[in-house]
DNA sequence: TATTGTTATACTCTATAACTATA
DNA sequence: TATAGTTATAGAGTATAACAATA
């Protein structure tokens, strides 16, 4: 009876697709390197953490576009695990200062290797050209 | 200190920006239209039952994309809600036939023209030319 | 007063697994 | 056997509000 129910009208709402696409590559991720234990939210906090020893949970929330009490939930769970660490930042007393412990290190480098490669799944489907035009198409979007 | 962080390498990641960018549309919808009640994906659902009455599970999962379980928390918060009322299928007891209630269809008028104001929110800042690169290379993206 | 972090709380979306009923 | 729906359960992400400590 409804062998052909598509999206109608709602194919052309671009947020639609969006979402859509959003899903597909979350999935795909998840399918793929669910091994790892980490999401890719989880492996963008680990990896600037990596690349900026001494970040401040502000400073991710600013970075990675979250409010302060998604990013304490988030941070909350890498340091749960081990992952993390913190200490007093040295010069502002209400500043924590995070670190990569050991385990959350090479678990990084597992996930960067991961991530890559997604990352290759995603983008060998575009050309160089298309890349770039996505890129600056998406880049408009950010209030 | 960390006066001017920024993503660093993660800034090559287009995943990163695709959910950002998911991210952004989906704050502002909910800033914005928040009065409503609705999330973007309760009003596709809506909208779906609205143009196919008698749609069942099965169907809106597959056009949205969702597990059959998901669809299930879905349809049942708006069901609880009494936007949505079910009967049997006519030609397959497995079946479910959705269809809207007065309270749905007054409701996704309503959406209908939020979403509308939403998405000339975000198609705005595109050219037309723009706005078509920038669907048929999101399309590449679906699996 | 403003900022940083914290806690309590709540809701949406997502999915797996096991189950029932129907085809 | 396969499909449609259901339930229990779980986890990720998001956010608001109220609070304490520090600047």
């Amino acid at each position: 009876m409804f062998d052909a129910i598509d999206l109608g009208e709602l194919d052309a709402i671009l947020g639609l697709h969006i979402r859509r696409v959003h899903g597909t590559i979350q999935r795909h991720f998840g399918d793929r390197y669910g091994d790892l234990g980490l999401t890719q939210k989880q492996v963008s906090v680990l990896w600037l953490v990596g690349s900026h020893p001494g970040i401040a949970q502000t400073d991710l929330a600013r970075v990675l576009d979250m409010d302060r009490a998604t990013t304490m939930t988030l941070v909350h769970a890498l340091e749960k695990r081990a992952l993390l660490s913190r200490a007093p930042s040295a010069s502002d007393g209400r500043r924590i200062a995070f670190q990569l412990t050991e385990d959350g290190q090479a678990l990084l480098t597992r996930a960067k290797s991961a991530v890559r490669e997604h990352e290759e799944w995603l983008t060998s489907r575009f050309s160089a050209h298309e890349l770039k035009q996505l890129r600056t198409l998406l880049g408009k979007i950010y209030r």
